[in-house]
DNA sequence: TTGAAAGCGCTAACAA
DNA sequence: TTGTTAGCGCTTTCAA
């Protein structure tokens, strides 16, 4: 049997409202009491069992964190960000992988909430109706991190994508490129079509048509880049720039130029996107839109703290800046 | 207030007993009733609380991880593996990064226990006296991940870092390389220490001597492969092979010759270790050690799984096979 | 400053 | 097949 807050009541001769007292750092205790108290639960080796707090509480300081998949190197940024700021606040993290599948998505929640998360941190793609029902049906708050709702109706930390996109679209078309093609992942997840609208709109205010075969949809991997890269240049026209929906993507696109004896970025430039690690671990060096990964999950976190409080909190939906870095493979 | 077991039973006209069998799948219940209460656990939208539940019947269906840094590409990817196994048997993840810190591991550990997690898998570095201390009183089962436990007293899954090294540095030897040089991490953590040892002892069999210049030390970045490059490089007689602890640090090293100007593998070789993605994602390709790190979360996992059910495990320490990929930075 | 006692929502004998 | 009941270990009034 393990030593419960009983044991130590008994051992140093005071109740267990005493010692639960003391464990929680209330000041009604007068010193001496408190020093016998410390001493005995020193003395035992007692460890307070956050279950039971948890049950008489209804606190348990623990928080859920939904993720597409950690292995990734842009999640698992956000990830960092997210425990570092919850370890300040004391809270502890269940996390768990999605895949992006909503049914997946929508039992993690469940499951979340049956083990009385005391809020949640959401990463996934597109936000569905059955998605914004779960997040206004939640018991506890819930935010948004790096995942946008078209509809605003849920706590979010982004940047603005469309926007981002349309900068980096922007660079390329005013490096003087007549062309420029679009390589992006997955096409449900809106901040990918929000990064699509971006680069019709740069295209657009300099006057030139979105073509449909500079358009290119793979899977968020490596590999993609390079096939990605394959079709464009094959086409009778290849495009002088492209414009890439991640980093990942990006070195595969450009080592896909490279493989064909082409050069980054002077047959074609290449803009990625996020600012991972991975940026400057290419040559030439990845030129691309820089999205403050950590910081994401780490306001995100900070935000849900806030509502776990119930503290006034006065924007839902903070959209923190981004910039564009430039590097070599654009000129 | 929320819908408990007892408004269940109330609405159903049955006890609660009933109700927790219905839940728990308990079959000792009439097909009639069982519909009954399904239905009305529907109507009044039920959802059982796991606090209550892990307090009742002392077990929370949830693991502790504790792992250095989520962020590395490296240990994300064993996450990924035990939260796969983890899901398969119904448990949740508490996940908490220790950047190594020793005071940080030993706190997270007694914070899990609080939580009463049914398990814990460890990632780290250099397991001291004081590890081993606290693995052993720990009420509930322990096994290390890509971890080494020098006194072999913890379960463990790992592969042979030691041989792993010896073989990849014979590759390079029998590929005729005069001189082999080491970059590795931390010196601290074990697997290194065993790598060095793998790394000395090809060369013994070679019968070279192991030169103290050719020997570098940073931490686990990209950049410090580019570091380690230069100071090799601006030896008079510089190496004419590299073996690198990492493949991160391995692609550092391999810009670093590149942006001297010099060639892998023509002027140098270099062999990395670990096979991350990123050992794909440079020109050329990496050569490195296969360590399976899903595999190693996974069978961790699986291996924890059949400790907390008490099973009987006939050997405490498995290792998993390495292998030796050759690509484009070898000849 | 301290203690007594009533839960928190569930599981698990035990009885029926 | 179902119900009764006693905890699980703690927090939190309320009284003293």
């Amino acid at each position: 049997m393990n030593i419960t807050i009983y044991d130590v009541a008994r051992e140093a001769n005071v109740s267990m409202a005493t010692v639960s007292r003391v464990v929680n750092g209330n000041p009604n205790v007068k010193p001496a009491t408190r020093k016998k108290v410390l001493e005995t639960i020193e003395r035992l080796g007692y460890r307070p069992n956050a279950v039971a707090r948890g049950l008489a509480s209804k606190k348990t300081t623990t928080v859920g964190v939904i993720i597409p998949d950690i292995s990734s190197i842009f999640f698992s940024e956000l990830a960092r960000g997210i425990d570092d700021i919850a370890n300040m606040y004391k809270y502890n993290i269940i996390l768990s992988n999605s895949d992006q599948n909503i049914d997946k998505e929508i039992k993690l929640i469940n499951s979340m909430l049956e083990k009385q998360v005391d809020g949640i941190v959401y990463m996934g793609g597109k936000i569905t109706e059955e998605h914004i029902n779960q997040f206004k049906t939640s018991p506890v708050p819930i935010v948004l991190a790096a995942t946008v709702d078209a509809s605003e109706k849920t706590p979010s930390v982004n940047i603005d994508y469309e926007q981002a996109a349309f900068e980096a679209v922007q660079l390329l078309l005013d490096n003087g490129n007549e062309s420029v093609a679009f390589v992006t992942g997955l096409e449900e997840t809106t901040a990918n079509a929000l990064k699509f609208e971006g680069y019709k709109r740069a295209l657009k205010d300099a006057e030139k048509s979105v073509q449909d075969d500079y358009l290119i949809r793979g899977d968020l991997s490596y590999q993609s880049g390079i096939k990605a890269v394959e079709t464009l240049l094959d086409l009778n026209e290849r495009p002088s720039a492209i414009f890439v929906a991640s980093d990942e993507i990006a070195l595969g696109v450009i080592h896909g130029i490279q493989d064909r004896g082409l050069s980054v970025p002077n047959d074609i430039e290449v803009v990625g996107f996020d600012n991972t690690r991975l940026a400057q671990m290419v040559r030439p060096t990845l030129s691309t839109v820089v999205q403050p990964m950590y910081d994401i999950g780490a306001v995100a976190m900070r935000l849900l703290t806030k509502y776990m409080n119930k503290e006034e909190v006065s924007d839902n939906t903070v959209v923190l800046p981004h910039q564009i870095i430039e590097r070599n493979s654009t000129k």
